[in-house]
DNA sequence: GAAGATTGAATATTCAATCTTA
DNA sequence: TAAGATTGAATATTCAATCTTC
């Protein structure tokens, strides 16, 4: 036997596992970069004593919202987390006076998340620290095109990804 | 007072919230469309009964390291979770029988995952549902070059965000 | 003392079941 | 019966403290 056939007997175990692909990598790429601007974002938080992300990316895009108020099954579909977790997630920014619950007077089914006064108080004193990480995070490597194709790119990925 | 200026009071809440950007964007499209493909990739290994996501992150990583094993640091720090997060992670699949620990000789403090024939065979399973489901989110928008630059992009910001 | 990893308490998230209203 | 939201049990994750080895 070569050696050449030793090292490939060697090596046999690795090649059961079926091979990389593009989009593959593309996945690992997005999923790690995600994870380290998560982890940079919570610590940059942290550090100021404000509350953690998930907080804040309520508060953000319920402020986005008509009315500043987003109905808890759109909010949820929007985070893209369980209806369940939604409302406990709620409970706590309730309960610290950063949103309100809002009753529909037509369907009483269905429940708003309403900013208050303070939520919005402090995503406002949030937001310029959220985008300063954010700057140092991407502005370093990006300029303000690639950023917008990124957002392009990532967005017609999310549409297809969504319409199944 | 006019209509017009009764429209502006009542819009007035509105305006004290900080103004987005085009880095901002980026990044609230990134986190979107992360947790939107998150979902998908779930829902994919429930319906085939196979293991959670993070399982399967936790296999596809190890598969990659020198020897099929990876310290415990440095499989934390890869998949961007806690050191404690991941020692209650590994133990489950130890307890499965896909990962067993091995201690190092040289240095009695660190322990590596390494990967068993069972997880070999597991993360065999499931890659070719993982990468499918990842074609139907990628390939319907992204050619293999726009993917490949879609990775570049990602890569270039971690770098960054990974050096702070 | 510092590095590497683990453990226990506290917190957060999910899943399935439940409740209310349309 | 179905839609919308909430609750409780089970699971997973973090944070801080601990243990071991360098």
């Amino acid at each position: 036997m070569s050696k050449q056939a030793i090292a490939t007997v060697s090596r046999e175990r690795r090649t059961k596992v079926p091979a990389r692909s593009p989009h593959g990598d593309a996945w690992e790429s997005l999923t790690r970069t995600h994870a380290a601007i998560v982890q940079r974002l919570q610590e940059t938080l942290s550090a100021a004593d404000f509350p953690p992300l998930p907080w804040y990316e309520v508060l953000a895009t319920v402020a986005e919202a008509p009315e500043e108020q987003m109905r808890m099954g759109d909010l949820a579909e929007a985070l893209v987390i369980t209806r369940g977790g939604l409302t406990k997630l709620v409970d706590r920014l309730v309960k610290a006076g950063l949103l309100e619950r809002v009753f529909c007077a037509t369907d009483r089914r269905v429940s708003y998340a309403a900013l208050t006064d303070a939520g919005r108080d402090l995503l406002a004193e949030m937001r310029p620290a959220v985008i300063a990480e954010l700057e140092v995070a991407f502005s370093a490597n990006l300029s303000v095109a690639q950023a917008n194709e990124l957002r392009q790119t990532l967005d017609s990925v999310r549409g297809s990804a969504c319409a199944g």
